[in-house]
DNA sequence: CGAATAGTGTCTGTTAGACATTATCGA
DNA sequence: TCGATAATGTCTAACAGACACTATTCG
């Protein structure tokens, strides 16, 4: 029997693992959340809010990821999950670096008690990030878009009550194009994730609409279609 | 300005990062390369291959997977994409440990030229394996039979050249029920993949199949379909 | 010619989306 | 009553899948 010790293939250069997580909201283009970093490599440049694993702490990525958006953005999230792991050796100039990057979703109506550092950014229109963020900002859009081609995840952007109209305004918004109501309204409703509340939202001169919210078992939970929403997007 | 070292927020405990792959083929059902372990810990135990970054010679994670399979299974791959991070303070005894794991598909044709030691296991018919590998397999097989719904990546499983037929039949043992010839046929031939090329393969006495073979600028890439193959299955 | 598999043509039930109609509010 | 938006009914073109038919090989 070999001892337990020494481990014969260790790395001999330590790694750097970090967490980012790419924050998005719709208000009313998606945005990404962004701070500028406080401290030194790149100080005061834009960078996704994220920072290291701590091994003493941190029961695995997500719950890291979890721990950095409370600390950093002060939101908390109906929706993470982790997107992809970005590595090597020169997206950090301090030496060859990790980053688990996940996505969080959060609806606008949440904003206002964000940490006040927060700075919104469309994802159209994204100004020059820390270290590989731009590209990390870009997967993550590619997969929520795609994502929301065939499953509920756009109503973790919607607040906790919502009307039909609302809720396929924000899948158009995501998938880029209108799409037919009768057809949306019958996918939604194959998808058994809705349930109708009291009360009712009216904006003006018209009928109001009917409010809807998650059904308990659909809570923090994709639902998926067998058929698509939209037209086909390029999936990462 | 703030010197670039030292970096304030560093990690105390230096984490363990791994890569893993798993790599499997059709032969004639899904199975999954596994080695014994050849050290501690767990030495003897049945594990993916996998190991250490190695911050001197790999230029991403990717990279690090490819050198893997190269090192400890001797084979070239078709295709092989990342799949997820799995981390905490449980799954290798030695500490707070990362393992970003792969996939990767392998023709059955070329399986010979193989590592000796690689044992090929059915993916659901499991022996226990070393740290979370199960887990990290049974996601991987997840990927698979959801990607093989909308892409072409069950393509990669086939060798190089190969006939209509043959590919239904590995659609149909990914997504685990038998497809309509006709419709499995026109989706193929909409996704503009394959172009016949001469020769035939025969096995008996009847009519000899057209071959195929991937268009040039299909190579390593996945194709994707507007509408589904196959009946809907639960995605990662 | 018969068996077996490959490949294709056709028909039908289902579905997506366009359009029209009804419903319900405020002014 | 009118304008505006919500919600639903209906019709049609397109599509998926079932079935049948032809093609091609070997024995």
């Amino acid at each position: 029997m070999n001892p337990p010790s020494p481990p014969l293939e260790a790395a001999a250069t330590p790694i750097l693992c970090t967490v980012d997580v790419v924050l998005l909201t719709l208000n009313p283009q998606l945005q990404v959340a962004l701070l500028p970093r406080d401290r030194a490599p790149l100080a005061g440049a834009l960078a996704l809010p994220g920072g290291f694993i701590h091994a003493d702490e941190d029961a695995d990525p997500l719950a890291a990821a979890a721990r950095m958006l409370r600390a950093k953005t002060g939101l908390d999230c109906p929706y993470l999950e982790q997107l992809a792991t970005f590595g090597g050796p020169g997206r950090d100039p301090r030496g060859w670096s990790i980053s688990v990057a996940h996505v969080a979703l959060v609806p606008a109506d949440l904003l206002a008690r964000g940490a006040p550092g927060l700075r919104w950014h469309p994802v159209d229109a994204l100004p020059a990030l820390a270290f590989d963020h731009a590209q990390i900002v870009a997967q993550a859009v590619a997969r929520v878009r795609s994502k929301s081609q065939y499953s509920s995840l756009p109503v973790h952007l919607c607040g906790e009550r919502f009307t039909l109209p609302q809720l396929q305004a924000v899948y158009e918004a995501l998938l880029g194009e209108p799409l037919n109501k009768v057809s949306f309204r019958r996918r939604i409703d194959e998808m058994d994730l809705l349930e109708p509340i009291e009360g009712e939202r009216t904006g003006g001169a018209h009928r109001p609409a009917q409010l809807w919210r998650l059904k308990d078992r659909r809570r923090g939970a994709l639902t998926l279609t067998d058929r698509l929403l939209g037209p086909a997007i390029l999936a990462p």
